[in-house]
DNA sequence: TATGTAACGCACCAGTTAGTTACTTAATTG
DNA sequence: CAATTAAGTAACTAACTGGTGCGTTACATA
């Protein structure tokens, strides 16, 4: 009852514990397991038992490894960030227009947000804690410089060429494109039940990342499609 | 201890208890203390008997008026959509020019996601159980429709009069609006960190609602200010 | 004043839950 | 290969936590 049967419903990942010992691997299959059980449930409805059982280790090496519950929930949180500024850097924007540039990140940013929603509830989860976790992070503040970085050149670099127009602050730029995927994704339960149409419909999703381009090029100032 | 003591530094509202009996007056305190201890620590941080201390009211009577903790979460999410929307209705939009309609909406939203940021946690809280608590609720539908229709009727006033462009999807527009505003607040705490700035600095606040406004009108078409 | 009804409160329970203790077993090293 | 270190496990505990049983008190009405 206690490997095998599935507690509320949470199957473990497929991962399965391997016959030698190995810490690397453990310290991964909990910090994986968690970010999934926090992301479900939050911060405080996330079940420390139910972590371990999902990871298919012991109770025991959790507190081993990330000390307690309130700092495992903290390494998930900045491994989470750190993921997705890593694959923004990824992106390879230089060689593209500025305006091809923005619509590509704009998609990233929405396809990120698709693949792994798991971001969006772990992010509100550290913002109901007052982002009490985030703090004194220098890795987190690091990755978030060379973001608004990233921003910040296409956009100069659309002023310089004409395309868009001057004085636009990058960082009001980035939390727009995020906003308007995140916003979207986070409410798309009640969402769908307020405006009583199925926000997670393949149809209205591509709908929407076309709204979310046009309404970030017209920001810009770039003329339309 | 009981009645004078703060819970984990949770202070009741200044509402003290009637030295009558008042089935209403109690109903209404527990909801309102609810509310803010849903909002602060969300449905599975919140705690039953710390809302019956700051309603200064008896645990039992929680279980009398709402039957149990997820029924009185309902009861706050509903009250909460409906206290938005009304708030809304009443903002005389029509004799209104249709880009000062829009500006004032988005200012609206904007001003009452800040007089009321309950209202952003109690929806994350509402989104990460799926919206489990809104379903079966017509009201919400009913008051939902009107709000759509708002939106929906400055926009064909705008198409009519030349200012806007047509085929803009109300329900987009209306996503886009809360978006902006919403993403910003609710997330104001990580923010402040990642984004090495003040979110909540009066400055701040004002810089932001005025590049919504500016998101707004260039998306809709409406010429520049 | 008697009586029924609903508001109200105390004390408790059964099930959880984060964290710990004491122990076993595998890998590493001299 | 003996000794040391680190990985892993199960049982346990103290503090909670949602929910309830049961009795009391105020008020309306006859």
């Amino acid at each position: 009852m206690s490997a095998a049967g599935a507690n509320k419903g949470r199957q473990d990942m497929s991962k399965a514990k391997p016959k030698t010992r190995d810490a690397d691997a453990t310290r991964a299959r909990i910090l994986a397991a968690a970010k999934q059980e926090f992301a479900d449930y939050g911060l405080g409805g996330a079940r420390v038992d139910v972590i371990a059982e999902r990871a298919n280790a012991n109770k025991r090496m959790i507190y081993h490894y990330f000390g307690n519950k309130e700092a495992l929930f903290r390494t998930v949180l900045v491994s989470a960030y750190v993921d997705i500024r890593t694959a923004e850097q990824a992106l390879e924007l230089d060689h593209l227009s500025p305006r091809e540039a923005l619509m590509k990140l704009v998609a990233f940013t929405w396809n990120y947000y698709l693949d792994n929603p798991e971001f969006l509830t772990l992010v509100n989860s550290a913002n109901l804690h007052k982002g009490r976790h985030l703090q004194d992070s220098d890795e987190i503040i690091q990755v978030s410089r060379q973001y608004v970085g990233l921003v910040g050149k296409i956009l100069q670099r659309g002023v310089d060429e004409g395309v868009f127009r001057e004085g636009i602050d990058p960082v009001q730029l980035n939390i727009t494109i995020a906003a308007i995927g995140y916003y979207y994704l986070t409410n798309r339960f009640t969402g769908s039940i307020l405006f009583e149409r199925e926000f997670m419909a393949p149809d209205r999703l591509k709908e929407r990342l076309e709204f979310n381009i046009e309404t970030i090029l017209r920001l810009v100032g770039a003329e339309n499609p």
